[in-house]
DNA sequence: CAGTGGTCTAGACCACTGT
DNA sequence: CAGTGGTCTAGACCACTGC
């Protein structure tokens, strides 16, 4: 019955240890992704424990958003929640007072050297070679978004050859779907910056107005960087709120 | 032993009913919060329910940051932790590399009638007075900010008539003490704007650079709003960073 | 040493979901 | 209806804190 793995310190709390065990089990993709976990009573009996304990690992990586509980049905490993993200704090209406419709176009494809920050970003050697994406946005409220998007090549081979227009407005799932890369967490940096003549056109401000920059680096479940991005929106537009407890 | 207050709703699980049992009693300020709240085992008693509920209700409470527990010692009312601010992620070193001591005063105290958006922060009427402070404030890494504070005038008396030089760095201890109000909680927006001619004089950047604007509503343990603040810094010294999970 | 929270167990019963 | 998670109980033992 007792299906511990090794290397887990024996004087963790029994609930800590099994905590470890069932993150290695999503990180290897053992449990797949569309389907419930095993249930508390298989946990139960595999690990040796009591129930109690094992409700409290879980309660722990519900609580860190890894798993997402539906009573009935069973628990399951969630996608990360892009609602948080900063994107989202674009205002949601524009000047005239309507909300158009989201779009996503690629404007270019390119295969690059990464720049030394990209590849650390990544944790890539320089040597090795990056797909890049230029890509336009449009937001629910009409800004606009410049993107450049930068892929490990070998992992994202697939891309290189589909057409430009099959990728969706969506791009993790797209990403998951041709290349079998699934997108488990993230982090964002922003930043404030003056506009170029260049990007100041692409979003239609003028040449030195405020400029929010969102970078983002996707990782999978096993924590490797899958995709690094770096956004350019107008400032005019951005709203950003935190609660503090 | 029942010792349950009135009105609430009984289909509510347990463990639900007794976290607003003990938020009410936070909020009340019934416990004082340099002491321990009562033990596990005499909320056991008073309100007649198992340990683990009592556990439960508290764990919740610990995890929306209102409670903290120290083993040994007991269970205690959390301050608010402005680590969380955005205030934080200005960077931490100015362009010489050093840090700077960080300091604060106040340049002016008004008593004002509060225009419209900042008696709605404030949920006063547009009849009562606000106590306004100007303040400057240098941040560790030499930043400098420009604050507006509005306080309600009746609640923040005492502050009337102390002379400036005695408002410490930190304001929300100089609150509680002189006027016993206690912040519990906060909620601060970002947003993003070009500095005119006083803001740029005042933070050392020139006219038309970006500049970050925080507002903050300071809210009481019973979510009254007791400060409204806007505080205006160089953006280009601004870098905040989020997790998405 | 007494008192506090921390871990762990064992099991009863309820509420929801899918068939 | 069978199977899942959700709530609640009761009690043992451990680890830390302050006296």
């Amino acid at each position: 019955m007792n299906q511990w793995k090794q290397g887990s310190d024996a004087r963790l709390p029994l609930y800590q240890r099994l905590r470890e065990e069932i993150m290695d089990r999503i990180a290897s993709g053992e449990w797949p992704p569309d389907k419930p976990i095993p249930t508390e009573a298989a946990l139960t009996q595999r690990y040796d424990v009591a129930v109690g304990t094992v409700r409290k690992a879980i309660d722990t990586l519900v609580h860190d958003g890894l798993l997402e509980r539906s009573q009935g049905r069973g628990t399951f490993i969630r996608r990360p929640d892009f609602d948080a993200s900063l994107f989202r704090f674009f205002r949601q209406v524009d000047a005239a007072g309507h909300a158009r419709v989201p779009d996503s176009r690629i404007l270019a494809r390119t295969l690059e050297q990464p720049a030394e920050p990209i590849a650390r970003a990544l944790a890539l050697p320089v040597e090795e070679q990056t797909l890049k994406l230029d890509r336009l946005r449009t937001l629910e409220d009409g800004s606009v978004l410049k993107e450049e998007i930068w892929l490990p090549a070998t992992r994202f081979a697939p891309l290189k050859e589909i057409e430009l227009e099959r990728f969706g407005t969506l791009l993790y799932p797209f990403y998951e779907s041709q290349c079998g890369q699934r997108v488990g967490s993230a982090r964002e940096t922003l930043t404030v910056e003056t506009a170029d003549q260049e990007t100041a056109q692409a979003l239609g401000i003028a040449t030195g107005d405020p400029v929010v920059v969102i970078e983002r680096v996707a990782l999978g479940y096993d924590r490797t960087p899958l995709e690094y991005r770096r956004s350019r929106g107008p400032a005019a537009t951005f709203r950003y709120q935190v609660e503090i407890s």
